[in-house]
DNA sequence: CCAAGGATTGAACCGTGGTTCGATTCTTGC
DNA sequence: GCAAGAATCGAACCACGGTTCAATCCTTGG
């Protein structure tokens, strides 16, 4: 009975929590960082600006949470869409695809996620995103490696190069706030070449 | 004679001018943008905080200039390495050789060219640095395309995925402080493949 | 040599937005 | 019910750094 109580309360923390985190993704993808002063994430929380630092120490660890949290929808996107497909060439388009028809169906939030200025502290988030696709990648280009169906090449820089294309790619037009998903098909093209699938 | 005096307040106009971003040149190159505070490149320029002001309007002028002066620099290096050479494959390798060995040789400044976070005001000139990038490459894409060098694409897009790609994998490092150029030969191959130089 | 004009100074100002904290409200256990 | 404690409130606080401006210094023309 005593530990009742304890995990209501912990419930409703978390839950706010939660109410916090969900507001600063919302709010991510129709302003992007640039709205999510510490006030408007409490209000859209239904809460006190003061109430949201009984969850968070800072804005920053808040954020960093939200980055993390954002980020992994994004990579388990793209690896949940590369596994369903078997060789090489088919899983680089698949990753692609996913990448970019997510980023094109909320822009704000992929500009947010890819480039927008942020606190240093959340830019090193940022960085383990990016990181976190590299890896991804080059697990399918080291497969691709030993299975022969890629040359032989440094699965990391090529991953990290990939990531760097895909992202510059989309930020000019995401930035730009024009543009449609008609360049997926040269990047695909594009992939395809610089890993050396076999044509 | 009137216009005698006029000139020489002009020189010394222009002087201080110089001065100013001179000094910020520097302290970007030591400290990177984010050392970069008004007082600090006055102090460096040998002037007071305010007298910046009679030169710029803004800082985030001041700083759109800086930034399209080195950039300009970085540019120039690049096209002129590259136009030392004949073929796409010796020019592709040119553009890496000297992009990245420069930023090897400049971190900092590379890393506050590329990637700091900065003022959006500045951040847009960083735009046009890379699109200037991109569009020499871009130029020798075509060219390749045109001689049957390289395949049929797009130049534009190959281009920016390019810059993209040289980004990613030079910030990684830059960022972490620690690296050397023994990405560089990854690299070329990497571009090579991607242009789709014939081997 | 002297006034006039402009450049230079640098301390004070101010807007912004993250952070704090004492007062208040609500929940919990007896 | 009632006191203890937690969670919440939100207005006040503060740091930071870009910007301003009245006082000062120099140069120039007569």
């Amino acid at each position: 009975m005593a530990y009742r109580s304890t995990d209501r309360v912990k419930a409703r923390l978390s839950a706010s929590r939660q109410r916090i985190i969900t507001a600063a993704l919302e709010i991510m993808a129709q302003h992007g960082y640039a709205g999510c002063s510490v006030a408007a994430v409490a209000e859209r929380a239904g809460m006190a600006t003061g109430s949201v630092y009984s969850h968070f120490p800072t804005k920053a660890d808040l954020f960093a949470e939200v980055f993390r949290i954002a980020s992994q929808r994004e990579v388990d996107a793209v690896t949940r869409a590369a596994a369903l497909e078997t060789t090489m060439a088919d899983r680089i388009t698949a990753v692609i695809e996913t990448f970019a028809g997510r980023a094109w169906k909320s822009p704000r939030l992929a500009y947010a996620l890819l480039a927008e200025p942020v606190d240093p502290a959340v830019d090193a988030e940022r960085l383990v995103f990016r990181r976190a696709y590299a890896h991804a990648i080059a697990g399918y280009v080291a497969e691709g490696v030993a299975s022969g169906e890629l040359p032989c090449q440094d699965p990391d820089l090529t991953a990290t190069a990939l990531v760097g294309a895909l992202g510059e790619a989309m930020v000019g037009p995401l930035a730009a706030g024009v543009a449609g998903p008609d360049t997926i098909p040269g990047l695909i093209t594009f992939a395809h070449r610089a890993l050396g699938v076999s044509t």
